[in-house]
DNA sequence: AAAGGATTAGACTGGACAGTCTAGTCTAAC
DNA sequence: GTTAGACTAGACTGTCCAGTCTAATCCTTT
């Protein structure tokens, strides 16, 4: 279980979270609260003593699951291309291990349901990566290592390409994910480094070793 | 409704289905038959003289859709650009309606429930579109025009280009889906034409390679 | 006009499930 | 040992809903 690693087994609390993770990512949030209870080996009660209904377990979930997908972006010192290889590498390792794809999947049943956690998840999770991302694609820009280009539209575009078909595919396909392929992120941002290449400085360098 | 068209408003069947799309892609199978029955002006019964189960309904709602989905690829006569452009317009306009979307969650919350359904609906919609695409671009390849490269990871990419990320937006974040915008899709093609143009192409000239 | 098929309203059954209640158990602190 | 607080098992309620059944009605064809 990625999404939730720090839970000390022998509290409740902990063990209806981490419970209730693993039950709402496989069977969503139809998943009955009897099976949460079971599978955090506690009486239905003892969940109702810690949350007053499904629907704030549910939410305490996406809560907790939210900073975890978090993906970082540190690595000042690397290159670019060094840079957004392991970011890729580490958003395509969440957003299609099976986890992430039943978060996912749980996530965008309920969002009608519950709209405004939705949203929030939204804005503190995947908003705040794509935040940062662009960040560190504006400063590339700024020292002339991409080509100018509206911001918003770079960072959305390196985002589709990391994941986009991909996390459909596997949601719909009933193929179980792939495992991660560090190859396919290089060909990616070669890819994208090529699209998004300064015109002028070719100081940044674009292999084509890797697009076969 | 963009998903179904054909539809005598005198025939039961035809009313029954058209009205359980629109209630599943507003509410998603969670959606009781009662108010499919009510949208379509008929009695429950009625409903079930002509499917004999819900999940039947459900999978016939998928099976008309799914025709409907697919996404065009003629054009023969014109340019690559151009007819990617096409494409990637109608892509997206489907891809990011409200009906599209709404559809995309519905399928996607209840692909656990029903796999084959899920993946016969992927198979027949999402891959046969993205299989046409593959043989154009491919084709493009062969001519010249693009450079030579895994024409499935081509493929991939484009369709990724065009509505990955923003699909997700659009069905987390509780925005209204965007009116179509076709500038944004020549942004996004002529950025994959220069990521994938041939090396020897002359207006979109890739970059060169350099010291790693 | 009669017949047959489709449609209708509404009652009914059975199952699933969220949430409550109760009576009892376990444990740790004093 | 007593007490307080957390936990447990399981019965119970109320709701929602898929699917069935029935008896009446409507429409079309002959």
């Amino acid at each position: 279980m990625v999404l939730l690693a720090d839970h000390d087994p022998s509290d409740c609390h902990s063990r209806l979270i981490q419970a209730a993770t693993e039950v709402f990512i496989e069977e969503g949030y139809r998943a009955s609260i009897e099976r949460v209870a079971v599978r955090a080996n506690v009486a239905r009660q003892t969940l109702y003593n810690h949350f007053p209904s499904k629907a704030d377990l549910f939410g305490e979930v996406i809560k907790q699951a939210t900073a975890a997908l978090l993906v970082t972006l540190d690595g000042k010192a690397e290159g670019l291309r060094e840079r957004l290889l392991r970011f890729g590498i580490a958003f395509r390792a969440k957003a299609l291990s099976s986890e992430g794809l039943g978060f996912y999947r749980a996530l965008v049943a309920e969002s009608k349901r519950f709209p405004e956690l939705a949203a929030t998840f939204y804005r503190t999770g995947p908003a705040q990566t794509a935040a940062r991302l662009r960040g560190v694609l504006q400063e590339a820009m700024d020292r002339g290592e991409l080509r100018p280009a509206d911001s918003e539209f770079a960072t959305t575009t390196l985002l589709s390409m990391l994941v986009g078909a991909e996390r459909s595919h596997f949601l719909l396909s009933g193929e179980s994910p792939p495992e991660p392929d560090p190859a396919r992120v290089a060909q990616l941002v070669d890819c994208y480094l090529r699209a998004f290449a300064s015109e002028i400085s070719h100081s940044n360098p674009a292999p084509q070793r890797s697009v076969p």
